[in-house]
DNA sequence: TCTCCCTATTTACTCCGACATATTATGTGC
DNA sequence: GCACATAATATGTCGGAGTAAATAGGGAGA
């Protein structure tokens, strides 16, 4: 029941060679495979990988190679391997959910709507408070950072790469205002999560709404300011986000509509 | 001058051979000692790190161990490397400060003043909505895992290992019950680093004040279902840690007046 | 029959030396 | 002075050999 080792090999290494990419090393591209397949409960948290050598040979590369990408599984608590024992998918509880990596392949696959709720939960709870530390502590560099920014994203919309790069540019400015590394590093992984969900949102239909004035708002109170104002319209634009989300998700997990009709914008 | 492996060990792998307990692993022992050695500043951000080979016969460990660990730094975002460029100290905000084996580092030396401010503001960001998420969510079960908690910490005294035992216990029960797993992460995280400074306090000297009245009004809100009382008196728990740990960290960084007038207890 | 210890096996861990590849630096021609 | 080809160098990948650790199983003693 163990071994299995005879199967076509086309299928098992497909993944590898379609996430090596130029820049990206070898053991990533395992890293990333096996990081997605955990995440998608092809293994599931308890389960035993096969061996080293056996692993290694199905996936066609040294065990070197394979062993690197084990540690980077193991550095992110989603694996733990001792001798004689294997090694054997942790428990969910022990992954570091909040690694940048492990955000990304958690929605490689289809995303876990229970796990977006969270993070978006965690969202509201966060980003509110980094915008009334940014009103309370920004000087006026971080002002014109966030004024270019805010004036980037009028210039081109949220539709072109320059646009979105200048909402990034516009939220790094509220973190870095913030003064506070925990926040800075924890609201960026979960943005980049979330935004990495955009590309549905941007996939599906056009924007519902002009986000420029709610950008505004927050800028205002932030450049008065204004704690409880800052707070308030941050969270205004979470709401906005999540609301687009989930949106989204709605007419990903219910395609029956035919999805051309949606896209024809 | 090949082998080497015979020779005393020196001050180099002094480190290294401390960190290697039963159960630990050479190249996990190699990543704790870079781990801590950037954390503490000792390698600078841009800086770039000796050669594979120099650097793995300057540790007396093989260019194996030396990558695997280079592998773990790597996916907690510490460093990156590339062919003929080497290894490079990533800068700061490329770091995964949220991990629980960076944070450990963190703390191995002496914390960074700033840093714990940072973890003190995302907790008491945090700590009070995972309360109020908890009043509104949890069962049955959850409380009566609090609840026994809860008699733990009366039983045994926070002075004993079983007495902080149970706090974790109470603080993950309350975790669980807020259903978001985004949360328990990062909660935990955080809790854990922060008490891994508690063992300063204990040191320092004996706690000030009777911590179960507080715990007891947070079970009490949650019971009942009060968001609002059980994010206060959550508010109110953190406020009362962050106290704690200020002047322990005080009696740290100015221990001019004699330690041991300060032990007597 | 049960417990405890000891042995044996399996598996990850470490080491080694060689080769491949990618990136930077250098040099050459225009 | 610039663009392109070339060489130098450090990381990346490979395969194999030997070591150490943890579990399972068997044997001795109670």
């Amino acid at each position: 029941m163990t071994t299995g080792k005879n199967m076509k090999v086309d299928e098992t290494s497909r993944k590898t060679d379609e996430t090596r990419g130029p820049g990206r090393r070898l053991h990533g591209a395992i890293a990333h495979r096996l990081g997605t397949d955990i995440l998608s409960g092809k293994y599931a948290p308890g389960e035993v990988l096969s061996g080293e050598v056996a692993f290694a040979e199905e996936l066609k590369v040294s065990r070197s190679a394979y062993r690197e990408a084990i540690q980077v599984l193991t550095a992110k608590g989603l694996v733990a391997s001792r001798p004689k024992a294997g090694t054997r998918v942790l428990p969910r509880e022990r992954w570091n959910l909040l690694d940048p990596d492990v955000l990304g392949w958690a929605f490689a696959g289809k995303p876990d709507i229970e796990f977006v709720r969270s993070l978006f939960e965690l969202r509201a709870i966060v980003e509110p408070a980094a915008a009334r530390f940014a009103a309370r502590r920004r000087d006026k560099d971080d002002l014109k950072t966030m004024k270019d920014a805010l004036a980037a994203m009028r210039r081109h919309t949220l539709t072109t790469d320059a646009g979105r790069a200048a909402d990034r540019d516009f939220h790094n400015a509220i973190l870095t205002a913030t003064r506070n590394d925990a926040l800075m590093v924890l609201s960026a992984s979960i943005g980049a999560a979330v935004n990495w969900t955009t590309q549905f949102k941007q996939r599906a239909r056009a924007l519902p709404r002009n986000p420029i004035p709610d950008h505004v708002r927050v800028y205002d109170a932030i450049a008065a300011g204004d704690e409880n104002a800052a707070a308030e319209a941050m969270n205004v634009l979470v709401d906005l986000a999540l609301e687009d989300t989930r949106s989204a998700i709605e007419d990903r997990d219910a395609p029956q509509t035919q999805p051309d009709a949606l896209a024809e914008e």
